[in-house]
DNA sequence: ACATTTACATGATGCCCATCATATTTAGCC
DNA sequence: GGCTAAATATGATGGGCATCATGTAAATGT
C-alpha cells in the first residue's frame, strides 16, 4: 500500500536508524537487509524502494549516524570519562559508531569509506575545540592522539571476556588521555 | 591421499598461517573455508580433518598469530614508529593481528575472545618492560594508553580514504605517544 | 608384504541472503 | 470522485558457503 510523502520519510528514517543500532550491534555482514526492514515496522520488499543495494544502506547509514554523532561539546573531561566508561562499552547498539564500525569500513564501498572520512574529518576538530588553551600544533596533536587512544581502548575493551582487564584498559587510558591533555606543551 | 605425520603437521601450519594473512587482509567473514584451504595449497575437504569448524579456525588462527606476535622488544620508541608507519597501515595482511582483527573479534566464540584477552595482556607486559625507568603504576598506564593509542591510530588510518589525513592520524599520534611516555609521572 | 588406518580429494546438500517480479492498496492530482 | 502513480507486501530466484558423504591412495605397524 502507499503511503504519504511524510510517511514515507518516517519510514526511511526509521529504517536508518534501525540499521544504524543493528550494524552498530552485530557487523554489517550479520545484518540482513530483511532484519533491518523488520526493526523498522516493514518488510522486506520495500527497501529497494529507498536504496539501491545494501551497500547504499550501509554508506548511508554512515552519513547519517556520523553527521549525528555530537562528540565533546561541552567538557572535554566528562566527554573522555563518559566515553570510556563500561556504561558506553557495554552499548554497542547506542554507542559510538567509529568505536563500533570503524574497523569493519576498509571493507565497504568508497562512499562508505568517504563517509567516515568526514567524520573522522569533524571528530578531530570538536575535540581540538575542546582544548582551547593549547597553541594549534598540540591542539592538533592532541585532538589526534586523544580520540585514536579513546577509539582503540573501547575495541580492546570489547573485544576480550576478563571483566577486570576490560575495565582496566579504560580507565587507565581515561587517566592516560586526561594526563596528556593537561600537559601537551612539554614534549 | 594420506602424507606423513610430518607433512600434516605442515599442512595444519600452513592453513593457519594462510587463514591469518586472510582474514587480517579481508575478515573473518569474507573469506571461505574453501579460500583458505586454497591458499594452503590444498582442497576443501581435508578442512574438517584439521578443524572442527570455521569458528575453531579462527579460535586456533587467533591462539596462533597472537602467540607469534612479539611486540616491543627492544627499543620501545622505534617499534611504536613503525608501528604507526604508512607502511604498516598498508600491509593488513602482514600486519599486527590486534589492529586488523580486534573489533571483530566481538562476534566470536569464547575460545576467540579468550584467545585474545591473553594476546592483550601479554602485549601490555611487553610494552610496560620496555618502560623500565618509571615506576610501576605509571608504567601500566603508559603501556596500556600508549597500545590503545596505537591500536586505535591504525584503525582510524585505515578506514579512511583521505591519504593525507591518514598519514596525519599516524604521525600525530606517534609524536603523541613519545611525548606520553617520556613524562608520565607528571600528571 | 599386507592390512588397516588415515589424510586428503571430489562431489553433494541445504541454508541463508541479496535482489528481483508481481500484486495490492492508497495518496496525490484533476 | 475517479485515475494514475507510487510505496509497500508477498512471493520467487539464484548464488555462495559451511558442512557432510564418500572415494582413494599412501603411510604405518606387525
Amino acid at each position: 500500500m502507499k503511503v504519504s510523502r511524510e510517511q514515507m520519510a518516517e519510514n526511511r528514517h526509521r529504517i536508518l536508524d534501525a540499521a544504524s543500532r543493528l550494524f552498530r550491534e552485530k557487523g554489517f555482514d550479520a545484518v540482513s537487509v530483511a532484519e533491518v526492514m523488520k526493526a523498522a515496522g516493514l518488510t522486506h520488499g520495500g527497501f529497494y524502494g529507498h536504496f539501491s543495494s545494501k551497500d547504499d544502506l550501509i554508506a548511508q547509514t554512515l552519513a547519517h549516524v556520523l553527521a549525528a554523532d555530537s562528540g565533546g561539546g561541552g567538557d572535554l573531561r566528562a566527554y573522555v570519562g563518559s566515553y570510556l566508561s563500561p556504561r558506553h562499552r557495554d552499548n554497542c547498539a547506542g554507542g559510538c559508531p567509529t568505536a563500533g564500525l570503524a574497523a569493519a569500513i576498509r571493507h565497504q564501498t568508497p562512499a562508505a569509506r568517504s563517509a567516515m572520512t568526514e567524520g573522522l574529518r569533524s571528530q578531530i576538530d570538536r575535540i581540538g575545540k575542546a582544548l582551547p588553551e593549547l597553541d594549534p600544533a598540540d591542539r592538533r596533536r592532541a585532538a589526534i592522539g586523544s580520540w585514536a587512544a579513546m577509539v582503540g581502548a573501547v575495541i580492546l575493551a570489547r573485544a576480550i571476556d576478563d571483566p577486570a582487564l576490560s575495565d582496566e584498559v579504560l580507565e587507565q587510558t581515561r587517566a592516560w588521555v586526561d594526563a596528556g591533555i593537561s600537559q601537551v606543551s612539554a614534549s
